[in-house]
DNA sequence: TACAGGTGATGCATTTTTTGCATCATTTAT
DNA sequence: ATAAATGATGCAAAAAATGCATCACCTGTA
């Protein structure tokens, strides 16, 4: 897009924070980006950036058209989805930004699930914790969002949610596998592998383990549930992890790849709510929003 | 701005429904402004205007992508604005539309008002009747509107109402003027001036005379405040206007200029509400956000 | 304190893009 | 039939963007 070129480059500046990077990555001169740059500013009649020794900064006039330079460039996406949703191609892009949760089984799922139909389809999945993922929406880097517990900004719009009791996860040949539910006394002295503390399931946790004055034998804090998955196959230990994160089946008390869940007591630890959203007051390219519909209808079969 | 330049085209070639025409607007000559087109399909990927013999007309690609160019120019605008703003500047455009029940009285008082604060901002006022007004709104050729009765789209958000009874208007020598309220009986073969069927005064009063089988002796009937409000000091008729387009005071009994206003008994012709709003999810400039504010405050004290 | 290594800005020649003129192929109204 | 519109296109001229070399400046380091 011709026309989109020197609010492109602005964009790039004001993130790498220094032309002559930023015109490293976009494979031209610094002498031409740095004129762009003089010229929309011109333009515009104020300066956008600080220039400092150690390259350029938004100054607060910049703050504000970066802002509006990517919501067009969302909106352009947008409008480009459209078109070619009318043209018949199905194409598009969607950007997910997503906690750990739901990376193992329920994304791939749905995803494999929509390009089965629409093929031309691409998508960026990024990995974040709640508050980074609401950032991401804020400065349009990600359409929607999966986010488990607590949701912060008031800029995010809840388009669905899914209420999630936290399950225990150990190998079906662990002394606990025998119990229905597993109310927390039980996991005394047992070692634990737990989720990291921006987690929605450490979170949760935590409230009910404060509650009941209890300390767990946490061997292991980790962010990585393929880690906390392998692991828990080669030694006795518990792990956590909410339905949407488990493989099918699992939470009607089957076995895995010799792993097996069982619900925590709600009494001690409170369920937790998935929240499926966007950034409030956009409107979603064709192929993002039709994602979205998908995700709500899984999370609804769950 | 040079990087609005192609889409400005493109918007112009629009409303022109001809390349030829549009380039004569634009002072350029055809084969620029045709191959700048040429360009940007060639960039969409697929024509944004069919060809025809007498011109061009946007096909649906088209209408999806010259409404993301206009909501692009209006949020530029609206960026600008705010840039000039914390600039301290106070510079800006603000466009209403409205119809014709303000534009005597209020809409001059409320612009002097703010210009008196705000003088480097600038208006365009364009007369419409509510249907016009929201399609303007709509195409985003106007910021605010002023609209009394009724709201069609719910893409018109509602920012301020303000309820209005319809007045009878006329010399204060006429015999009507003795009547602190007139009732439709009393108008019966006295011969009076109508607004025209799209204003919603007129829309008022149809439902009241419909319902009390009531015609009245129509001798004119025009959508112009001006025409109407001389004619009253020439001949012994009625004309109807709302408070809000009558000289203040009149509302109290006052005559202005020769000219009374009396009420028309809410029994007979129910009030009616004039509706100040946006389009639905704007973000409007911060000059027209602020004159808005001033329009509710006045408002408010009528 | 001097200096090396980084930053963005600028003059000038070169390359790329845009523009205008002349003209073509079509369609519509007379 | 013909005249008068329309948008498209080849080609040369004008304008804009780019790249190179270099400047002026700041910062951290020896």
């Amino acid at each position: 897009m011709r026309f989109m070129t020197s609010l492109r480059f602005i964009d790039a500046v004001a993130r790498e924070k220094s032309i002559r990077k930023a015109a490293e990555k976009l494979a031209i001169t610094s002498t031409a980006l740095n004129r762009r740059i003089l010229q929309v500013e011109d333009e515009i009649g104020q300066p956008l950036f600080e220039r400092l020794a150690s390259g350029v900064r938004l100054n607060t006039a910049g703050e504000i058209f970066v802002q509006h330079i990517r919501a067009q460039q969302a909106d352009l996406a947008r409008v480009q989805s459209q078109l070619a949703d009318l043209s018949g191609v199905r194409r598009g892009h969607v950007r997910v930004t997503s906690g750990s949760e739901t990376l193992r089984h329920f994304l791939p799922d749905v995803i494999a699930r929509y390009r089965a139909e629409h093929n031309a389809v691409t998508f960026d999945i990024s990995r974040q914790h709640g508050e980074a993922a609401e950032a991401a929406l804020g400065s349009l880097e990600a359409d929607l969002a999966l986010i488990f517990e607590p949701i912060r900004s008031s800029d995010f719009q809840t388009i669905a949610t899914a209420r999630q009791a936290v399950y225990c996860c150990m190998a079906e040949t662990h002394d606990l596998a025998r119990l229905d539910v597993i109310r927390l006394h039980h996991l005394i002295d047992i070692p634990v592998i737990m989720p990291t503390s921006q987690s929605g399931v450490r979170q949760l946790l935590n409230v009910g383990l404060m509650r009941r004055e209890i300390n767990l034998a946490m061997m292991l804090e980790t962010d990585s549930e393929e880690f906390t998955q392998n692991y828990l196959q080669n030694e006795k230990v518990v792990g956590f992890q909410i339905p949407i994160g488990l493989a099918k089946y699992m939470t009607e008390g089957r076995s895995v790849n010799g792993l097996i869940a069982r619900p925590l007591d709600t009494q001690d630890i409170p369920q937790g709510t998935m929240h499926i959203g966007h950034l409030r007051g956009r409107v979603l390219p064709v192929a993002a929003a039709k994602f979205m519909d998908l995700i709500i209808t899984e999370l609804r079969e769950r």
